[in-house]
Order: C-alpha cells, then sequence, then structure tokens
RNA sequence: GCGCGGUUAGCUCAGUGGUAGAGCAUUACCUUCACACGGUAGGGGUCGCAGGUUCGAAACCUGCACCGCGCACCA
C-alpha cells in the first residue's frame, strides 16, 4: 500500500472500527481459556453527550484493554448507560417545554410522561455510545446494558426486597434535603455546600415569665399551631404580676424568614448569662397577626448552643433544620412548617409572607422586624449553604416521608481497601517479569502475600483514606425520590377502616407475625410487626401497623409482577417514588453479568480487574459498588473467596481549561471532542489527553494537546512512509512515475553487519519497552506517552532515521537490506506499543506496511489487536546480536559530536543549508561508516579523517570522545560576528570556570571526600575534568579569535 | 476546624539525596529527496518563604504563606 504524503485519520478511523466490528474482534468468549481481565464501564448517562471527561475516561478503559487483549488476555469491557433520574427526567421534561407540547409535566401525568422519556431515550439514547466508538473504544456492544432494562430492573427490586428483608430498609418521616427546584428529596451527597454571602440579622424578643402559656409545648407529632387554652391568657405573664421592667433577648439569624417557624428559643444551659431563664418564655415577633399568647415559645437549655457564637441564644425551627430539629427531638417541641415543598411561604407563615419565594420572604420578615422595632442590626455575613448539585439551587431541609437504607457489608467494604503507606503497591512489577502471564483467574486473586486476601489497590493510593473516611461516618441513605423516572419502589400499600373484613385479612397476618422474631424498627416507632406472607403464590413480605385505632395500614414489598397485579386488584397502591439512581448503579459490577444467577460470565469476569473512574463519584458510587458487591456476589453460591467487585480503581483526575476552571455548559468552555476528532483525528485527540494527564492530577486541557497529537501521528505515518520509500526501490534511482512497488518486509538481520547506530535504537528499543509496560502497570499513562513520544521522536527520528539515511543513500545493498530488516523490527515493534494509544493509525499501518503477513491469523495476522505486546529484548538476543550496552555510549558519542559540529556552524553563523568542509581529528580509528553518519548528520560537503591535523588561526575546534572537529574558516567572518562570538564565549567559559570551581570546592571538603561514596567521588572527579577539558576548549577558540 | 493535593522556565507539567528537565510558546537559521503537522541551534529557572537534618536538599523534617479540593460545621 502506498502512504499519503500526510496522514488522514477521515478516511481511516471509520474504516477500521467498522473491521473490528465485524471481526467481533471486542466480543468477549466466557468460554475462552485465557486469563481473564475485565472493565465494567461507568455507564454514562442516557441522554448524555460526550464530554472531555468522558474521553479522559474512556481513552485510559481502552488502553488497558487493548493491552491486555495483546498481552493475551480474554477481555471483557463491558458498555451501557445509566438512565439518570433526575437529569433524564429534566432534559425531558425541558425539551418538551421548548417544544411547546407542554406547560408542566402534569400535563401529561405520569404514565404519559415516562412514556415520552422512554421515547426519547429510544430517539437520542444512543448519541454517546456512537460517539465512543469514534473514540475507537473497544466494548463488547453485544453487552451493552441499560439500568432499566428489564432484567436489570429485576436486580434492582431483588435488592430492594432483600434489603428490606434484612431489616436494612425501612421508611420513615426524618428531616432530609430537600430540592424547592426538582421537588425532591436527595441523598447528603448529592448536596455541595457553597459559600454564601448574606447578612445576620439580630432581632431581640421579649423574655416572659410565665410557663404556663406556650405556644409550643406539644405533642411533637403534631405540625399545627394549636389553640391555646383561655386560661393562658389569665395566667400570661403581666397579667395579675407586679410591674417589671422588660427584658429582651437577642437572637442572630441568617434566616429571619422561618422565625414564624421557630417552636422554642434554646440556650446553653452552662451559659452563665442566660441559664436562669430557662423555663422562661419570649415573645415569638412573627406572624404579625396572631395574637400574643400565640406567639409565646419556650426558652430551653440545650448543650448544642454554642455560647461563643453570635449572642449565644438560638431560635429553633424544628420544621427547617436539621440540627434544630434534633433539638426539638430532644425537647418534644412541635414541627411548624412555614416553607412549602415549592420554597415557598404556606399559611403558617403569617399573611406577610404567605405565599412568597423563601428569599423575598426573607426581606419581608427583615422589614415586618424592622417595622417591629425588634431588628438591632444586620451585618454582612458568609456562611456555608447547602445547594442541590443538579439543580443549583439551595436544598430546604425538610421534613419529610422517606425510604432509607443501611448500608450493608459495611465492615467488608471498609477493610478490603488497601490504605497502606509503606506497603509496596502490587503493580509496581519489574519489567524482566513482563512476559505474558500464563496463569489462570484463581491464581491471581489469590497472588501476592500468601494466606492474606489480597487487597483493592486504589490509584493514586491517597483516595483510599478519603474512602476509609467516609466509611467510618456512614449516615443513612436516603433513596426514595419523588420523580418519575426511574425504579419505582417496589412497595404496595392499602390503609383501610378497620372493618369486620379488613380484621380478618389481619389476622392472616397477625398469625404470621407470631412466628417471627421482631426485629427493632429503625425508622418508624409505631411499625407493630413484619411477616412474611403468601399471596397469590408468590413469596413477598410485608408489614402491617396501625395508623390510628380505627385504620390499620399494610405494606407489602415484592419485585413479582404476577403479585404486583394480585395487590393493585385488591386496592393496593404501589408506592409513588422511585429510587435514587445510585440504587440501580451500585448494582453494576454483577447485575450487568447475570446476577443473581451464577453465569459462566460472572465466573469468568467476576471480580472485575480495574475500574476507571472519576474520584468526584468515590461515595455516590464506588463505595456503594463495594459494598454491593460484597452483600450479593459473598454468597456461597458464587464461590468467591473474596467478593470485591474490582481489584483496582483507577481514579483519574478532571478536565479544567486552561485557566483551571471546571468544564461546564455555561461557562462554554468545554470543547465538543467530536469537533476535535473531526479536525484532528480520534488518535490524536486520545494521545493528546493522555500525554496532559498525570496520575491523579487535574488536566488543565488545551487544544494545543490535541495538535500535539496529531502531529505526532503525522511523524509516525512519515517515519513510516519513509520505510517504504528506500524499501520499495533505491533511493537514487527514484522516480516520480514509478508504480507502487508491492512492499515486502526485509528477513532476519545479520549480526555482523550491525553498525553502532543499529545497535544504539535496539537498545533504546529494549528500554522503551520496558519502559512503557513499567509506566502501564503502574497507571502512569502520561509517563508512558512521554516514553513512547520520546523514543519515537527524539531517538529514532531524529538519531536513527537520520544516520539510517548514510546507508541508503550509499551503495552497499548488503547494508542497506540489512537496515531495513532493523527498522522493520523497531517500526513492527513500536506499532504495537503505539498500539493501545493510537489504535487507528497503528491498524492502517499494521497492514499497510505489511507487518501482518507474517503473523497467525491470532496473533496479529487479522488485526495488530491481538498481536502481542512487545516485550523487552532478552539476554539471548542482545547475546546473538552484539547488543552491549557500550553502544548506547559509543553511539551516543557520536551524536554528541555531531551536536557540536552544528554548533561551530551556528558559532560561525554559517546558512545550515551551506555545504562545508570539516576535519575530524579522531582518538582511534572510526569506521568508515560512522564517519559518513557524521558528515550526513552535519549537512557537511566533506569530513576529513586527519590524525596530525594542525588547526590554522581562524579554526573552530570542539571536542568530544571521539576526538576533535575543526571548522576551519577561511575569513568567512565579519568583525560584528567576531566580536558577538567572543561575547558569547566569554560568557560559557565563565560557566565553566564557575562549574569547575562548585566542583572543586566539594573536592577541597575533606568532609565530603571521606564521606561521600567511591562511585559518586569518581562522578565528581569526571565531572571536574570534563568541565576542565571544556574550558581549555573553549579557551583555544577564544585565543583562536 | 480536620484532612488531602499543589507551589520548579512565559504557559502546562516531569523530576524520592549527587551537573535543573520535557512539551508548548519564543529567537535565529533552513522549504535539504519521510514529515513545515518538519529540521538545526539558541535564549529563558536564587525550584513559594524561613529554619533544620546532611559532605551535599528542588527532593527529607519543622513552621509559615498562598492556590485548589474534600469532609464537618455556629444559628
Amino acid at each position: 500500500m502506498e502512504l499519503s504524503k500526510a496522514y488522514e485519520p477521515q478516511s481511516v478511523e471509520d474504516k477500521w472500527y467498522q473491521f473490528w466490528l465485524d471481526g467481533k474482534f471486542f466480543v468477549a468468549n466466557e468460554h475462552s481459556a485465557k486469563p481473564a481481565y475485565s472493565i465494567v464501564i461507568p455507564p454514562p448517562n442516557v441522554t448524555g453527550v460526550l464530554t472531555m471527561g468522558h474521553v479522559l475516561n474512556n481513552t485510559i478503559q481502552d488502553i488497558l484493554c487493548r493491552k491486555a487483549r495483546m498481552e493475551g488476555k480474554e477481555v471483557l469491557w463491558l458498555p451501557g448507560t445509566d438512565h439518570a433520574g433526575i437529569a433524564t427526567q429534566n432534559a425531558v421534561e425541558k425539551a418538551l417545554k421548548k417544544a411547546g407540547e407542554i406547560k408542566h409535566r402534569n400535563d401529561l401525568g405520569r404514565e404519559a410522561m415516562v412514556a415520552k422519556i422512554w421515547d426519547w431515550k429510544k430517539k437520542y439514547g444512543g448519541i454517546i455510545i456512537q460517539q465512543l466508538k469514534k473514540l475507537g473504544a473497544s466494548c463488547d456492544w453485544s453487552r451493552e446494558r441499560f439500568t432499566m432494562d428489564p432484567e436489570y430492573s429485576r436486580c434492582v427490586q431483588r435488592v430492594f426486597v432483600d434489603l428490606y428483608k434484612k431489616g436494612l430498609i425501612y421508611r420513615g418521616k426524618r428531616m432530609v434535603n430537600w430540592c424547592p427546584a426538582s421537588l425532591t428529596a436527595l441523598s447528603d451527597e448529592e448536596v455541595t455546600m457553597k459559600e454564601q454571602r448574606g447578612f445576620m440579622y439580630y432581632f431581640k424578643v421579649e423574655v416572659v415569665g410565665s410557663a404556663a402559656a406556650s405556644a409550643a409545648s406539644v405533642d411533637a407529632s403534631s405540625t399545627e399551631i394549636p389553640n391555646v387554652e383561655r386560661e393562658a391568657r389569665s395566667t400570661a405573664p403581666g397579667a395579675g404580676a407586679l410591674p417589671e421592667e422588660k427584658i429582651f433577648l437577642t437572637i442572630a439569624t441568617t434566616r429571619p424568614e422561618t422565625i414564624p417557624g421557630d417552636t422554642a428559643v434554646a440556650v446553653n444551659p452552662k451559659d452563665p448569662r442566660y441559664a436562669h431563664l430557662i423555663g422562661k418564655h419570649v415573645v415569638r415577633p412573627l406572624p404579625v397577626e396572631l395574637p400574643r399568647e400565640q406567639k409565646l415559645i419556650p426558652i430551653i437549655g440545650d448543650e448544642h448552643v454554642d455560647f461563643t457564637f453570635g449572642t449565644g441564644v438560638l431560635k429553633v425551627t424544628p420544621a427547617h433544620d436539621k440540627a434544630d430539629f434534633e433539638i426539638g427531638a430532644r425537647h418534644k417541641l412541635a414541627a411548624v412548617e412555614v416553607i412549602a415543598a415549592n420554597g415557598h411561604m404556606n399559611d403558617a407563615a403569617g399573611a406577610d409572607l404567605r405565599g412568597l419565594d423563601r428569599f423575598k420572604a426573607r426581606k419581608v420578615a427583615v422589614e415586618k422586624l424592622t417595622e417591629l422595632g425588634a431588628l438591632e442590626k444586620e451585618e454582612p455575613y458568609t456562611n456555608n449553604v447547602g445547594y442541590s448539585e443538579r439543580a443549583d439551587v439551595p436544598i430546604e431541609p425538610r421534613l419529610s416521608e422517606q425510604w432509607f437504607l443501611k448500608y450493608p457489608s459495611v465492615e467488608k467494604a471498609r477493610d478490603c481497601v488497601e490504605l497502606g503507606s509503606a506497603a509496596a503497591p502490587a503493580a509496581s512489577v519489574d519489567a524482566s517479569t513482563t512476559e505474558i502471564p500464563n496463569v489462570e483467574r484463581e491464581a491471581r486473586s489469590t497472588a501476592p502475600g500468601a494466606g492474606a486476601l489480597p487487597k483493592m489497590q486504589f490509584h493514586p493510593q491517597r483516595w483510599a483514606k478519603v474512602y476509609d473516611h467516609w466509611m467510618g461516618g456512614l449516615q443513612d441513605w436516603c433513596v426514595s425520590r419523588q420523580l418519575w423516572w426511574g425504579h419505582r419502589i417496589p412497595v404496595w400499600r392499602k390503609i383501610e377502616v378497620a372493618n369486620e373484613e379488613t380484621r380478618k385479612t389481619q389476622q392472616v397476618f397477625d398469625k404470621c407475625a407470631q412466628a417471627l422474631s421482631k426485629v427493632g424498627e429503625a425508622g418508624r416507632t409505631d411499625a407493630v410487626e413484619r411477616s412474611f406472607s403468601k399471596i397469590s403464590g408468590e413469596i413477598s413480605y410485608c408489614r402491617t401497623w396501625l395508623e390510628t385505632p380505627e385504620s390499620w395500614q399494610m405494606e407489602v414489598v415484592t419485585f413479582s409482577e404476577a403479585e404486583a397485579k394480585a395487590l393493585e386488584s385488591k386496592g393496593f397502591t404501589q408506592d409513588p417514588d422511585v429510587l435514587d439512581t445510585w440504587f440501580s448503579s451500585w448494582l453494576w459490577p454483577f447485575a450487568t453479568m447475570g446476577w443473581p444467577e451464577e453465569t459462566d460470565t460472572l465466573k469468568k469476569f467476576y471480580p472485575t480487574t480495574d475500574l476507571v473512574t472519576g474520584p468526584d463519584i468515590i461515595f455516590f458510587w464506588v463505595a456503594r459498588m463495594i459494598m454491593a458487591g460484597y452483600e450479593y456476589m459473598g454468597e456461597p453460591q458464587f464461590g468467591l473467596s473474596d467478593a470485591m467487585p474490582f481489584q483496582n480503581v483507577y481514579f483519574t483526575g478532571i478536565i479544567r481549561d486552561k485557566q483551571g476552571r471546571k468544564m461546564s455548559k455555561s461557562l462554554g468552555n468545554s470543547p465538543d471532542p467530536l469537533d476535535l476528532i473531526a479536525k484532528f483525528g480520534a488518535d490524536a485527540l486520545r494521545f493528546g489527553v493522555m500525554r496532559a494527564a498525570p496520575l491523579g492530577q487535574d488536566i488543565l486541557f488545551d487544544e494545543q494537546n490535541v495538535e500535539l497529537g496529531r502531529n505526532f501521528c503525522n511523524k509516525l505515518w512519515n517515519a513510516c512512509r519513509f520505510r517504504q520509500m528506500v524499501g520499495s526501490a533505491p533511493a537514487s534511482g527514484a522516480s516520480a512515475d514509478a508504480p507502487s512497488v508491492v512492499f515486502e518486509i526485509q528477513g532476519e538481520i545479520e549480526p555482523t553487519l550491525l553498525s553502532s547506530d543499529d545497535k544504539w535504537i535496539l537498545l533504546k528499543l529494549d528500554a522503551a519497552i520496558r519502559e512503557v509496560t513499567i509506566a502501564l502497570n503502574e497507571y502512569k499513562f502520561s509517563d508512558a506517552t512521554a516514553a513512547l513520544y520520546r523514543f519515537f521522536w527524539s531517538e529514532y527520528c531524529d538519531w536513527y532515521v537520520e544516520a539510517s539515511k548514510a546507508v541508503f543513500f550509499g551503495t552497499d545493498e548488503k547494508r542497506k537490506a540489512n537496515t531495513l530488516a532493523v527498522i522493520d523490527f523497531v517500526l513492527s515493534h513500536t506499532v504495537r506499543m503505539f498500539h493501545p494509544f493510537l489504535p487507528f493509525i497503528t491498524e492502517e499501518l499494521w497492514h499497510g506496511m505489511g507487518y501482518s503477513t507474517d503473523m497467525p491469523d491470532n496473533q496479529g495476522g487479522k488485526t495488530i489487536m491481538f498481536a502481542p505486546w512487545p516485550m523487552p529484548l532478552d539476554e539471548e538476543f542482545k547475546g546473538h546480536y552484539g547488543l552491549d550496552d557500550c553502544y548506547l555510549h559509543i553511539a551516543g558519542a557520536k551524536y554528541e559530536l555531531v551536536t557540536q559540529g552544528r554548533n561551530l556552524r551556528r558559532e560561525a553563523n554559517i546558512s545550515a543549508a551551506k555545504k562545508i568542509h570539516y576535519v575530524l581529528k579522531p582518538v582511534n580509528f572510526l569506521p568508515p561508516h560512522d564517519v559518513e553518519v557524521i558528515r550526513l548528520l552535519l549537512n557537511a560537503e566533506t569530513v576529513e579523517v586527519n590524525e596530525n591535523f594542525v588547526p590554522p588561526k581562524g579554526t573552530l575546534a570542539a571536542r568530544g570522545e571521539l576526538g576533535e572537529l575543526f571548522l576551519p574558516l577561511e575569513g568567512l567572518r565579519s568583525a560584528e560576528e567576531l566580536a558577538a562570538e567572543k561575547a558569547r564565549l566569554t560568557k560559557e567559559l565563565e560557566k565553566d570556570e564557575a562549574e569547575i570551581a562548585k566542583v572543586e570546592a566539594k573536592l577541597a571538603n575533606p568532609n565530603f571526600t571521606q564521606k561521600v561514596p567511591p562511585q559518586v567521588l569518581l562522578e565528581h572527579q569526571q565531572r571536574l575534568v570534563e568541565w576542565q577539558v571544556k574550558r581549555d576548549q573553549v579557551k583555544a577558540a577564544l585565543d583562536a579569535l
């Protein structure tokens, strides 16, 4: 195949991706005898589009998978998408509104809305999958999963039922994070704290003596302000007592709009200023219109109050603050709700605030306090406010009935992650052990420490600490969401009047209940029993409890469709809520593989090998998957010694723009990866991102990275093109109209014909293979790309290819053939090493260069995907080809001399194009080939070898290990140039002198010479000589001027 | 408040005790038959600050400053 002058990714990428798909090369075989390697994709939102974050993430996964295939592993990369409850429902609702189809989702109703979302999913759900294909992702698409697939949904329901049975899931009225925009509860993880500038308002309240009347000292379950007894008025403060001076307390608050919901004022009982007031009451200023006696709230003592903060007096709003709620519970205070679900004030907030948005209400409340003369001052204040991560509005702590989960398998999940400090990471493998492991998967899972189970490794390990800390302070997880899109909670409920008929039904449950031990109820204090029950042939699980003496409620949980129908026909209604999206995605590593059946896929590929994800979802997803893994894959039938879902977790950095800002739609600073692919090619994008992504650091992304990737691909392409041009016909005789010659790989390398250049590049290749392999084993992708870049560009192209021209422009045909053989050896290894990073161009070159033709079908013959991963050259190979490390030095010295020679040209200010004459005075004999290489690399007309050369005045000289190189000048330079050079040399001389002084000072220090290791001493002595030589050289050059 | 990162060339970052590095940008020269998406050669850094350990510190220790992140939060 003839290669075009520049690499054109557009004409290459789609072709090969289709080829891979047609060949079913991505499909994992669970019956394969090869050792397994598996990754489950972090499922992107089904309605999402590819972002730079996805590019980073999936490129890493693809690199790992492709390398594993080349190492002979059976690879499963399991793809799929997430239904992403809130995000998707919002996106579709927004789109429907924009299209004018609806004004609100209520226009459609639940069923129709959910149907619309399914339509949407079918229409647009494949976009991100197609985009991943553009990127080159080698996922097994035949196993693509969606978190709302029927089978997957059954897993979710099964797990819910199971946890319910275990008593870990309960329903309860609790303080939750309420999002007034999305109108749903959120988990703690979905709330982010943001600093917010506001004001601290100080207002005073009047203290009254009597404890008899109180608007708040009522049953905690009541959420309404009760009627105050008439008697209260007659015993109200001041009524019959002696006139006293009024006492006021000043309270500091940031949320005056919640004053109508205050049901107490709290002080610290140890606070000498206020302790004596405990038991008295204050007059709550709002709502204004209420009679005074309905505004009396007690002063209570509570340790929670920090008397160094504010005024030391805390207003207690149990219905709208988490801490206040707890105080309220301790003191049996009423929780008076004044803010409705949508964030607007309700009737209880009073006439002035009713109906207002909570922030508008704040302003009005301040106005009212001012009017009342209660406001003492307001001062600017910055505090942290919880925001709904999704809707980006402040959340409202709100009392509501929700489902909660006590996390399962916490201990195991916490202990399985390697926290280690000194412990050497299991991944740091000596390059000499990078043979293709021919071991079964079982061997891996019991690998390093004999006896002790291997721990899960986090990369970078510091995240393990974060994980451990979070695992140590788990709060129950609020799993219910007031949405329509998601897995509906599999609970049916019926509330009935306790009439004759229902009592009969209840008796059935009562019987069952007696057979069971009672389990402590976490969420409901009023739950009375739990029982197994048999309804319509399916075992299900239910609870019953009494709501009031006149009614009772039955709750049935099931994942059987038949049972659900039967329940509905009996007047049961399903819980309207859906489950948190993460309640389905935490099952991802096994629910995608056929759980709860013991499938061959699970047997082969679980636990997965690596997980690649962002640290921002370490709690949302990673931690929960680990717990779910232990809980559901730890059961004996799966036969796992350790049920951890993955062996390694790699945390990527976060992609930011070049100013360090997070990429976001609103900032418009997020480039569309598809545009970048169209412009530069997928390989370029992959390489650019990998090169900029050091382990665990955030990535400041710049399009220049991709440009670099593009340039690199082009370099690779052209280096291969060079090989074809010198290989297909003698360089001297190439004619423009020559037909494209069928390319043939050169045969064996002949050891006796190897030049120092050949040996040098083979040794450099060996080093690169080691470096890249080690870097990948340690998940250091930027190190791997840097090593590849350096090897290929700086070593292979800049030196070896240029030096090889000395052969190809010559006449020694045997040497030419042998050089081609070396090039083919190097390129065929290099292309394979590049394949995981640059899948498309390497496949194109693998075929185009003919490297596939010699390989067996399953080892590179069909596709580079299964070509063997390059192994470091072994000792036998090195011995056979005489690859002694000394050639690194020998050829290196030659190249060093060339650089110096080029320097002389520059010093003499001679145009790079001008052919000039050098004289070389070698220390030892130099083979003619090497002289020719030097000549070519210097772009010299001639390099005269003269062992007895005496430089005439005006000759520039450079000295290296191989000898001295002279550039005789014949009055070529102007006086100006001479002056400039004199200045330059003087500067250099100063530097040399300084270096010499530094080393001499060290060597003169007896402390140094006595204490330092001999090798370091030697190094210093040698360095001194080197600098001295250089100095003498520069001095000589100066003298020559 | 606790914890975790970071601070090295104009920019983005490597660098785990022994001569301060890469890419980009920049300067000069070169359109030489793989590649101008290229080549050659330069310039550019008291390694955040202050102490300490050491013969020797960008690196190790202590403290501080600043930037970023996470957790917990006092109204």
